[in-house]
DNA sequence: AATGAATTCAACCGCCAAATC
DNA sequence: CGATTTGGCGGTTGAATTCAT
């Protein structure tokens, strides 16, 4: 193809926000005859759009099951969870929730989660802001997923978040095994996983401002056991591990990951980020 | 009410790997 | 088997919206 052939199909491509009507038009065609090949699909349906383009539009905003709107304290923590262990691999922490994009969850941690580190005046990349979320954030993720599901069950002190494998995440009740989140993702199971390595992370309810501290440390690198006390009430926070080759990683990673309240030597006290003058809650479940 | 700053998020871009020719 | 096309991903941009003054 010349030049001025690619230059003169370029500008017959439309750019920009897509019209009503080219929303129409790509609903319609792949109702009728699915999805993929987009080039072909955006040349057969008629719209002046690349098949890029089109595709996009599809997953991002017109397919039938794509959630819009704020995201949930849980679909937040699975972010926050998976984000500390794939790093920027969006479109597979967006696997993890059924009907967000990977767009979505890019934009959530661009504009919240960076916000945050802004204003912590730490680098988001950095170790010590993980550290921070882990600490500080999760467990008050945590804490509102609690008060959320408490709600609708009476009685409610404890919940689990469960880490099972790359593929499952799932908080459930304790005393009443009520599932109130889960994850199940990938519909094809990783080959070289081990099936029966699984964490999980228990919080009691209201850890409000208060930082809650390790009172006690068990277990070795096969299985830890983490029991917070908060300093003003008997509430706890407990983070029980078990098995280390989750997901591919040594265990530092995984230590690294699930450790709410791990070493305190790298300049991260908790009178300093553990009010809400510092973590600004409100922002981050509107 | 006006306006500038800040934030959000849909869409685009460039790169890469897989599939197809 | 090399060239081309396609699909998917992460990073970036900029228009629209919201917020603050």
């Amino acid at each position: 193809m010349t030049n001025s052939c690619k230059q003169e199909m370029d500008q017959e491509l439309k750019r920009g926000a897509w019209t009503l009507e080219e929303d129409n038009l790509l609903i319609h065609y792949i109702n009728c005859h699915g999805e993929g090949r987009w080039n072909l699909l955006a040349k057969s349906a008629g719209l002046k759009r690349t098949g890029k383009s089109c595709r996009l539009r599809w997953l991002n905003y017109l397919k039938p099951d794509t959630k819009r709107g704020n995201l949930t304290p849980q679909e937040q923590l699975v972010i926050l969870q998976l984000h500390s262990k794939l790093g920027n691999r969006w479109s597979k922490i967006a696997r993890h929730l059924p009907g967000r994009t990977d767009n979505e969850i890019k934009n959530y941690w661009r504009t919240r989660v960076q916000k945050q580190a802004r204003h912590l005046k730490i680098d988001a990349s950095s170790k010590r802001f993980v550290d921070a979320l882990q600490r500080f954030w999760m467990p008050r993720l945590l804490e509102k997923v609690e008060q959320d599901s408490s709600s609708s069950i009476s009685n409610s002190t404890t919940s689990t978040l469960t880490m099972e494998t790359d593929q499952n995440i799932s908080i459930t009740h304790p005393k009443t095994e009520q599932t109130v989140f889960t994850s199940l993702s990938s519909p094809q199971p990783s080959h070289n996983e081990p099936i029966n390595s699984s964490s999980s992370i228990c919080a009691s309810n209201s850890c409000g401002n208060m930082l809650p501290e390790i009172s006690q440390l068990y277990g070795d690198n096969t299985h830890a056991f983490y029991n917070y006390s908060s300093l003003q009430n008997i509430d706890s926070y407990n983070v029980d591990i078990n098995g280390l080759d989750m997901m591919g990683f040594g265990s530092n990673d995984i230590m690294s990951t699930l450790n709410f309240q791990m070493a305190d030597n790298d300049g991260i006290r908790s009178g300093d980020m553990a009010t809400d003058t510092y973590w600004n809650m409100d922002e981050l479940w509107p």
